[in-house]
RNA sequence: GGUGUGGUAGUUCAGUUUGGUUAGAAUAUCGGCCUGUCACGCCGAGGGUCGCGGGUUCAAGUCCCGUCCACACCGCCA
């Protein structure tokens, strides 16, 4: 048996105990007579003793162990004289009789700390000295407990968790596949699934009328910090449902969650805000109503007083910073020059200083007097000591670069508390939306969403004008998950892909394994998909996925650790019926 | 595909604006001293392809061009 105990389970009560630990040497700390050595497991960081006194031999070999050495170790524990209270096993040590080296270890390329002096690269090329330390155990621990918090409450709830395959084939429509060539089907080739979807409406269609699975998704496209090219899902299907159900059941287990793990208690229902609404007062999907600062449209009331850009402008949009008149010259610059970046886009920024004494500076006082800025004041409800923030131009980018600066302005103010956490419904978005490249419809959601009843007759006259079934999570501004109301008609499907600019055949081809399971009773059904890693992220308060994702992968889709992606055989090329072509110089 | 920031000791960074002596600091490592430390302390030492390639110059970490890598963002992500 190598150990008795672990290193963070030996307290007070254990003094006396003859005990053997297992584990890594954190630290150690040599005062010439005596040496401390901290060991560390999984489990926390118990200290051991070694004196010169005692045992010479021993404190001497005790004294060359180097960070990170794996050692087991037997002794008596014993209460210390000086406690340290900062650690649950501060109250005791091993005063140890024996140790034996399990294995020496090089010097570690960083240190493994809380604040580890290792950079981002670094810590990900030797991950797994990187996941030694205790804020990545944490976050590691805290994805377990919330995956059993997710299996617990929907296996409560009667939903069964099923899997589904991970070598599917490609459809057309979403994001880019990762494909995987058929050794046995050469020529032809698997695709990983971006999400089951289809799988999971097959299984409505089977009569498994709630279904659910934690589940790797694969996506070909260009990442983010909170975004990797497989990440993990929960993924929910029900059948017999209104988008209500769906809504209610989710927000449930969304309630849970934060009580259970956070103990956060949250008694009302969570808003629901529709997408025409959230563009409006925020300027995208996915709201942070963590802080009001909500966006205001003045252009009735800048037109034709002269300003050009204001008069040509398609909309004029404004938010409030409260208690922000003072910002100096410089500052407001900066604010200018963030507006202006190119990932920004706007041509300039106007600002309103709502003074204290009541009066109004403003960087267009050339065309608009006292009254005309107490009445943008008045709209935007500022109080004298505020301070507005005007951006001009073409809708839909100032609505966007007007959300950008609330959030900055958020960020600058200190309005984004990560302890506090405001979830809505994001309701009624568009079910479809036009593409200029390619000149047709592309559904929003997904192809299988299904419109609002009362819009489907546009679905001929006016497509672009059709709402959806569709739904999201939006915790702190960021989207947890989303989904819909499935189509569970056929013919409906049928003009669904029509719409989309398929041709019968087309849809038969890549789709007719769904149409067709439509034909033998489908039962009304929807679904909704949360991403697990951002969930997980946003409950450990950070805001990369990357840490609590064991082996995540770089910006460029590498992981840098095993070095993958990487070439293969030629005979496995060959096997597989491939050839590379060579990219030109 | 694009924009921005960065790449200097094992590591994290300063130094680059304005080219000029032997490229510094902290930390880690190694050696010495130290019997109650817990980020131990004190003394000392070693440690550099300034990402890579080219150019300008009497002289390049510093200026110019190219390139690679990392990170953040835009496009993209049903």
């Amino acid at each position: 048996m190598y150990r008795t105990h672990t290193c963070g389970q030996l307290k007070i009560e254990d003094v006396d105990k003859m005990v053997s630990l297992a584990g890594w040497v954190q630290r150690s700390r040599d005062l010439g007579g005596m040496t401390f050595i901290d060991l560390r497991d999984r489990y926390g960081i118990t200290q051991l003793v070694f004196n010169m006194e005692t045992d010479s031999a021993l404190c001497e070999k005790a004294r060359k162990l180097g960070r990170e050495f794996v050692i087991r170790i037997s002794g008596k524990v014993a209460e210390r004289s000086n406690k340290n209270l900062k650690i649950p096993t501060g109250e005791i040590e091993i005063i140890c009789n024996k140790f034996d080296i399990l294995n020496a270890s090089e010097v570690p390329p960083f240190t493994i700390e809380d604040e580890t002096d290792g950079g981002d690269e670094l810590r990900m090329k030797y991950r797994y000295l990187d996941l030694r330390r205790s804020v990545m155990k944490k976050n590691l621990e805290l994805r377990h407990r919330m995956a059993q918090e997710v299996r617990n409450y929907l296996s409560k709830q009667n939903f069964l968790e099923i899997e589904t395959p991970v070598l599917i084939k490609s459809t057309p429509e979403g994001a880019r596949d990762f494909v995987v060539p058929s050794r046995m089907n050469p020529g032809q080739f698997y695709a990983l699934p971006q999400s089951p979807q289809t799988f999971k409406q097959l299984l409505m269609v089977a009569g498994y009328d709630r279904y659910f699975q934690i589940v790797k998704c694969f996506r070909d496209e260009d990442l983010r910090a909170d975004r990797q090219p497989e990440f993990t899902q929960i993924d929910c299907e029900m059948a017999f449902v209104e988008q209500d159900d769906i809504l209610d059941t989710f927000e449930g287990l969304t309630k849970n969650m934060l009580s259970n793990i956070k103990g956060v208690e949250i008694t009302e229902a969570f808003p629901r805000m529709s997408y025409s609404e959230a563009l409006e007062n925020y300027g995208n999907d996915k709201p942070d109503i963590r802080f009001e600062m909500t966006l205001h449209e003045i252009s009735g009331l800048v037109k034709g007083k002269g300003f050009e850009v204001f008069d040509s402008a398609e909309y004029v949009g404004a938010i409030c910073a409260e208690s922000c008149s003072e910002y100096s010259r410089k500052q407001v610059d900066a604010l200018t020059d963030f507006v202006k970046k190119p990932q920004i886009g706007a041509k300039g920024l106007v600002y309103v200083k709502c003074n204290p004494d009541g009066s109004y500076k403003s960087s267009v006082d050339k065309f608009f007097d006292q009254d005309a800025l107490a009445g943008w004041a008045s709209e935007l409800g500022a109080k004298p000591g505020d301070l507005l923030l005007v951006l001009a131009g073409d809708k839909s980018r100032t609505l966007s670069a007007l959300s950008e600066l609330r959030l900055e302005m958020g960020r600058t103010l200190g309005l984004m508390d990560k302890t506090i956490f405001a979830p809505l419904w994001v309701v009624d978005f568009p079910l479809l939306e036009w593409d200029e490249d390619s000149r047709r419809f592309y559904a929003m959601h997904h192809p299988f969403t299904s419109p609002r009843p009362e819009d489907i007759e546009l679905l001929d006259s006016d497509p672009g004008k059709v709402r959806a079934n569709a739904y999201d999570l939006v915790i702190n501004g960021v989207e947890i998950g989303g989904g819909s109301i499935r189509i569970h008609d056929k013919a409906l499907q049928q003009k669904m892909f029509k719409t989309l600019g398929f041709a019968p055949e087309e849809a038969e081809a890549q789709f007719g394994f769904l149409m067709n399971a439509f034909r033998f009773g489908a039962p009304p059904h929807g679904g909704i998909a949360f991403g697990f890693d951002r969930l997980v992220s946003l409950f450990a308060g950070l805001d990369s996925i990357r840490d609590v994702i064991a082996f995540p992968k770089n910006n460029s889709g590498r992981d840098v650790m095993i070095d993958s992606p990487a070439k293969i055989e030629e005979e496995l090329l060959k096997e597989l019926r491939l050839r590379i072509e060579q990219a030109k110089a």
